[in-house]
DNA sequence: AATGAATGAGCATTCATTCAT
DNA sequence: CATGAATGAATGCTCATTCAT
């Protein structure tokens, strides 16, 4: 249907033209992880869905892996890219970022399943200097605001804006897995109650907690 | 040597029998994840392990996930037991439990990544019963587990003790991943500084917050 | 159309149908290399011509390469065996020898090239125990047959038959490879004529030579 | 460095720097196939070598297999320079022809692997004109190789200096593939003793067999 | 109940060749 | 002439699952 989804006759010479094909194949990749709540994609799909052929795929990716990480690594910077926007706005804390998070994963409800997928088996074919980037780009990030919440919070103490964030994540990231467990028998709403979760308020209860917490304790050594 | 690597000629009858045969076969599957950091096993492997033949793996379970999910159950419950433990000591609290946690990844540091790969990839080959058995048993647990641990603090205000459980899984898990992170380049300590985690100090400071902040909630509603 | 070219149905429980088996899935793998003169077949083929799964070849050789392997040494033994029968015929010599490697050559037009296929791609593929055993029986195949040649021959001196059985199988691969090339130019008999050999004659020459040096040498050094 | 190594921007329009590019292609090929005792090589390979896009070398060769042809005629050439070399000085003989066999196969240790690659694959994508052209080179170096062998010994009867040619090739390719077996099993001198080959040696005696039955047979007819 | 032989769908990756630019 | 992006056929091997014995 979409022009993306026809086989491309022109020819990728220029850079642009690269970026474009490389982000045409990325953005397949997603959508097929999107698809359903455990399927991923094959790489044959993808050239498809990217109106190109199985080899030219690997023009652009050096392996299916190689995709698997790129995906993660945009995703990751569309969550931080969000939670930035959200400490930019008055009263940033952890409500805002609980609401930046959910607004994230309202559109890209496969993030923790690729987060998971990249974490679990891209041991081998990814290039080290691959690998090496990624860890680079999201220890970056994290420094970066990490930095942003100190500054939003003089009392608290270095190290804890970063702190934060990482605790931000393994919460997100396990009570999704909780709430969302696609374990959920074919008809439905037979979750027992003590897995139902409000995701969206007891990510921000105990953010709010953590956060507290933290600011208490920098202005508790401050005195 | 062991028996259970030894062909079993004999026939199970009994029921103890049986559940012998069961034990095996999930003990061989856990120990083949436990091989690495990132094995999982095949089910010819486990047949030999468990000293059986493939199909008659087959006779005891219903196919290779539902062996997953009952080693992490199993699993599950030995959790369980190390954290009701931890809550049965005096000063019983955050300090506590994260010890009680530690001492279980000790030895069971594949928990994590078969708690994912049964989230994942469960969807398909599991009868809705023994998903639903599964899901039942983990309610059942966190339900009396966070009873106990609202009755350590009266002021605890209820349903805290489970907030508190689910959020205490969702730090192990996510902690764990960002801490133990396979993407590591061939090297090693290249990891940025940025990601590397003290595990046990990040998680009891965490759940010390979370727990504080729950009593004083309690207390301070209760005034 | 032949038995074995029909789904296989029987489950081959009892040793004697496992090697039938195998017998059947190096028969086809036989077949399928003379089908020209350079063909070489793809396991899928193998599994359909030998009315069987491609999974149930993996059950029987370890890989693509083992096969291979595994009919040279059945053709290697096949030669062998007319060898030893043109030795132990009167006037045992290099005439009987040559016209044995001609009667074996005409119903395996293929071996040289299998010979040289296994030679060349091996490397990976092949345990290191199915390759040592084929080398080792290559060598006890050659050291008998040596010793039956110089027991003809007393004067012989210790070692020259083992040295005749080398040359001879050099001269049979070269020349072979000389004249049947397969670099025929479409249309046919226009090979140059310093191309074209008379295989029969000029092997047998060849090996004439070779032998009676061979007997006079020991002859001369016995005086 | 090398010029060859650098992109070739220039266009190639005198003949001399046709002739030129084809040069860097077939000395890329060789380089490539002398890498390891199993190796070939990858068009994309050749063309990197080169100093020329991937496309370019279709420009000088119609297919993989006509560079791997035209390495092995360059190859050819030289060999038989060697051996007319051997030929033109004093005491000529089997001797000196295995010496000089033997010198070049020390800086062309590919050369049979080449020569069995062109005779094994070479059937389909060579055009006739190319392949006649080959076989047509060949056997015109060959007569006149033989030729000059006869010239030497008079009393040789005419055809034997062109067999004795085509024995030496055998004999140089078949023990060459017995001693250099690359089925070696790793760890190495594992070798059994049967199929452990002095090349030189063996090769000499054997040529030097041939060669004398040749002059006697030559002698004793012309008496 | 137990066995293990048979199945066959599933899949990433390579690479010679073409052709638009 | 030169380029290098695009192609897509080709293929060995794995492994969960079934079922005849």
């Amino acid at each position: 249907m979409t022009k993306s989804q026809l086989r491309a006759h022109t020819r990728a010479v220029a850079p642009a033209d690269k970026s474009e094909r490389r982000a045409a194949i990325l953005a397949a990749a997603e959508a097929l992880m999107r698809r359903g709540p455990s399927t991923t994609f094959v790489v044959e799909e993808i050239a498809q869905r990217a109106g190109l052929a199985k080899g030219t795929v690997y023009l652009y990716f050096g392996s299916r892996e190689e995709i698997l990480l790129a995906v993660h690594d945009a995703q990751m910077d569309e969550l931080f890219e969000a939670l930035g926007a959200a400490l930019a706005r008055p009263r940033a804390g952890a409500g805002r970022m609980t609401r930046a998070v959910l607004g994230f994963l309202k559109h890209r409800p496969e993030f923790f399943r690729l987060s998971t997928a990249c974490h679990g088996a891209l041991e081998g074919s990814v290039s080290s200097a691959v690998s090496r980037a990624h860890r680079e780009a999201v220890a970056e990030q994290l420094t970066a605001l990490g930095g942003r919440i100190e500054k939003l919070h003089p009392a608290m103490r270095p190290g804890e804006g970063l702190t934060l964030l990482k605790n931000c994540y393994s919460l997100m990231l396990g009570l999704w897995q909780i709430a969302a467990s696609p374990l959920r028998v074919a008809g439905g709403p037979d979750t027992p109650a003590a897995l139902r979760i409000d995701y969206e308020s007891q990510l921000a209860a105990a953010l709010t907690d953590l956060w507290n917490a933290a600011v208490l304790r920098g202005e508790g050594s401050a005195t």
